[in-house]
DNA sequence: TATGTTATCGCAAATACTTGCAGGAACTCG
DNA sequence: CGAGTTCCTGCAAGTATTTGCGATAACATA
């Protein structure tokens, strides 16, 4: 798959995508490179970085800022979601892309703005952070 | 006002904001501390990061992320706004509150998450890029 | 206005991430 | 399978932003 796009299979590559693939969920670029070191010693962190970037770009893994850091998680075609990242907890819940249509449809008609949903993830406090926090926002 | 929330006036505090809100539009941090030490020269980069953070929290700025650099603009009552980040031009297009109620409710009735509007923008491709660019999207 | 308290500042170091460069590896073609 | 081309990697330096710390300035109180 990532042949078929011009890029070259390197041992590094290999590696990346099958510590994340593991994972499960989404991991932080530093956790993905500790893995990956375990396995092959000369991992450099800058190729970590490169890698996942070119796996985003070929569609293989999606991006999601955390709090302000970047993890990666693998795509899977017909699960893919979007992102709601508390800022109490740093917990980050799947959104299904059902929520974002009509809001994309709206930009992209009033705006001839095409969001990039594909990245899209929205920050705020999730409900049980609200529920436990001194709650400052009394929905009116 | 920013006494009334007990934080301190200082020349530096006096600057920064004063650049901000002659400028108009939103600045980039850099360009805020170029324009403050020219008045002030002993005005320390961390300090305009700090002072711009600060004035976020007070509410009398508001950050925005344009690519991957933080900006900031006056914020004016009556006039808030969100932002629309192009990310071939890197333009910032305002977007009326009114369009993000109906997926605030959303989220906030489905999920009890309660999105953080005040910072809330969203990167995509606007309407003279995606004319210009050749448009690998393809709206169905 | 003098004095104490503590927020704030400037500096330097740290963090997360990116980038330039030169050697080495992956793929291509014969 | 061997040689050439070009992509990738590791290293080190660079960028944007944050943070620890001791000195200083702002504010409250007398």
């Amino acid at each position: 798959m990532l042949r078929r796009q011009g890029y070259r299979i390197t041992p590094q590559r290999v590696l990346v995508l099958s510590v994340v693939a593991e994972n499960g969920g989404h991991m932080g670029v530093d956790e993905v490179f500790q893995q990956a070191k375990e396995a092959h010693q000369y991992m450099d962190l800058a190729t970590v970085y490169r890698t996942l970037r070119l796996f985003r770009d070929a569609g293989v893994v999606t991006e999601v800022e955390i709090g302000d850091r970047l993890h990666y998680e693998l795509t899977l075609p017909g699960q893919l979601h979007h992102h709601m990242v508390c800022r109490e907890c740093m917990g980050a819940y799947n959104l299904s892309p059902h929520y974002l249509e009509e809001f994309r449809e709206t930009l992209l008609h009033e705006f001839g703005f095409m969001p990039d949903i594909e990245h899209f993830s929205i920050t705020g406090t999730c409900s049980t952070c609200r529920g436990e926090m001194g709650r400052d926002d009394a929905q009116s």
